[in-house]
DNA sequence: GTCTATAGTCGGATAGAC
DNA sequence: GTCTATCCGACTATAGAC
């Protein structure tokens, strides 16, 4: 047979995308072969060829994607508030939200950074750190202006993106804790940690 | 030849299992033959299997004993205090300066974990359970005595350890920062994430 | 205790038919 | 757009010489 009933460029992409998300995300980037990936999608290794040079550009445009997309969200997203309070908290409740909505995306972006040629791991820190000063700013502000309590806003915005990212380990839909309750506890967990515990 | 000059058995052992760690840490378990190991060690791929059975011990033995390392070492160092604040501050500082002198270990153990069989799996979990336990025992005296102030002392115990843990992702020895400075650092954040703050 | 050689499988990627 | 067939290298693990 030609090619899968129904099928088209742009949806066998995407699916493609989809499949080796899924699977990056549980066996891990190096463990996956591409025949692997052909299966889940229901074509021949080959044909994947046709919408990826190779298996290292479906990892890298995947986490660069990811990270373009979550900075976009946070430019949406971030408050207009003055307050470092109101805005340290909005940063944890968007951060759960977003990261709690994109398991995979988030795990293979944390755990396959060094399968990552130089020049792709490269592009990847650099939105990761504009990502980071995000958080870092508001700490900073909140310090300059005597309302948090911090030795250190680099550490502190570390400690507290593993902090928050950690959730990604251990949450499952459906579990204990909503995820509103889950932002709550963190929340009160990130004003405590900088000194500004309600 | 018949044998490296030198060589014996006890000695080879650890060389397989230091460069296995070096390689597992560096490139990831998947990514890494054991032709790797073996070039790494200055043996041919073969003898290695005089070793261990298989790639997966290496791996599942090295997770094991890292975590029960962990454990025995807790067992030693704990301090006796009465105090939540100082079996915190303890805690904190125990973990850090454990974690910092295995960084691979750490790693590892973090990383591989779906690479293991279930059964080895299931294993490194519980242990990794009974460590998690020191802490939350920790937290939840803190809070039953009204010291501690916490949501969810489960959640409060995952939230710190991934804050903790997070340190081995950016710690390079020789940095900006001195580890006592860094344990100082976390004492504090992780005294006011608990509500604890001096 | 370590070597060489090899079995048997599977990997990424490409060529060319349809 | 997808298939089949294939190149060629690498993989884990084992067998048997020394």
């Amino acid at each position: 047979m030609a090619r899968r009933s129904g099928s088209n460029g742009e949806q066998t992409a995407r699916d493609i995308r989809d499949a080796a998300m899924r699977l990056f995300a549980d066996q891990g980037y190096a463990a996956v072969s591409m025949r692997q990936i052909a299966r889940a999608v229901g074509v021949q290794a080959g044909a994947l060829y046709l919408y990826t040079p190779d298996k290292q550009s479906l990892l890298s445009d995947m986490m660069i994607a990811h990270l373009e997309d979550l900075l976009a969200a946070w430019g949406k997203a971030r408050c207009e508030s003055d307050d470092p309070r109101a805005r340290l908290e909005d940063f944890v409740r968007f951060h759960i939200r977003y990261h709690l909505s994109r398991v995979d995306e988030v795990f293979i972006a944390y755990m396959e950074l060094r399968n990552l040629t130089p020049e792709n791991f490269a592009r990847v820190e650099r939105l990761r750190r504009l990502y980071e000063n995000v958080l870092q700013e508001i700490l900073q502000d909140g310090a300059a202006r005597g309302i948090f309590r911090l030795s250190d806003a680099r550490i502190a915005t570390l400690a507290l993106i593993a902090m928050l990212t950690g959730i990604t380990n251990w949450y499952r839909a459906g579990g204990r804790l909503s995820p509103e309750r889950i932002e709550e506890i963190y929340i009160e967990m990130a004003l405590g940690a900088v000194g500004a515990a309600r």
